[in-house]
DNA sequence: TTAAAACCTACCTGAGAGCTAGGGTATCAG
DNA sequence: CTGATACCCTAGCTCTCAGGTAGGTTTTAA
């Protein structure tokens, strides 16, 4: 598997939270039980989203998630990598902050890293599909009444 | 990491493979010495090509391994699903064998896994980069001097 | 016949995924 | 003000599996 149960819970999540709306607050206790998911598991889940910023909480009783933006503003790129931490295809290539590539064998500046050209396409491609699909795009039917009305 | 070390080093075993040449089978000591890896270990990852067709041996004496197919008939599709598995985003996905999306949710069949559309799209961006990526794209400034002349 | 190589099976070990446990702390209804 | 509700935090647990080792057998060139 690509990406772990973290990524595939956590947009699972984000999906429920897009899906009640922004009303009011939804307890993870209800997300938990409507996507069979266990509660404590996803609390860890859920912290990284709001330390991402991309979920807001309220304690308390009546307490709960929110979404910190709108669906549409918020784009699969950022919850997956809120979730997983930076996407790298392989080890290699995860050291540089900004994602470039940093190839363990080419600190002898002689070799090239050929494979590379490989990780770096599949890299982007997959960076450029979370980027371009937000939550709004997995949000179903709600046919965006609270704004067309 | 999206990819294990068996598609890095398998990988980089192919291109090793590709610059080499066809004209004599290359001895896996070598190439564990020319990329520092171990080479018990690439046995194991040249199992899995050779199984896949995607190798040919000679054992003895002088023997080795040779790419079965020209580099340019190679994609890196079938490099990394011989090296790796089945390419699948998530858990869920990887049931079905022609790939295609099988979520756990949807025996319930009044349930759709919206989440479902994002990992389709990533599967498919990852296969169509890697499908179309072939080893010779990979094999550096051999200028098909073969070929050519 | 000896050395070089592929081939095969079995095993080991550390790390990390995927939880669970048990508290603490804020908020609100009554 | 007191309980119930829910978020929040830290710790730890278990089992799998990536990553690699070990030691043998078989094939072939010289």
């Amino acid at each position: 598997m690509i990406f772990s149960t973290k990524a595939e819970y956590g947009v699972r999540v984000m999906v429920e939270l897009a899906r009640r709306g922004s009303a009011q607050p939804v307890a993870l206790t209800e997300i938990a039980e409507h996507e069979g998911l266990p509660l404590a598991y996803l609390e860890h889940l859920v912290a990284r989203l709001r330390r991402a910023r991309l979920v807001e909480s309220r304690r308390g009783a009546h307490g709960g998630y929110l979404l910190a933006r709108g669906p549409a503003q918020i784009t699969m790129a950022e919850v997956v990598e809120a979730l997983e931490g930076r996407i790298a295809p392989i080890e290699c290539y995860s050291a540089s902050p900004d994602g470039s590539i940093h190839c363990v064998l080419e600190a002898d500046p002689k070799r090239v890293c050929t494979s590379k050209i490989l990780w770096t396409r599949v890299r982007d491609a997959i960076v450029h599909t979370l980027e371009e699909t937000t939550l709004a795009d997995l949000t179903p039917t709600t046919p965006k009444k609270a704004v067309a009305a």
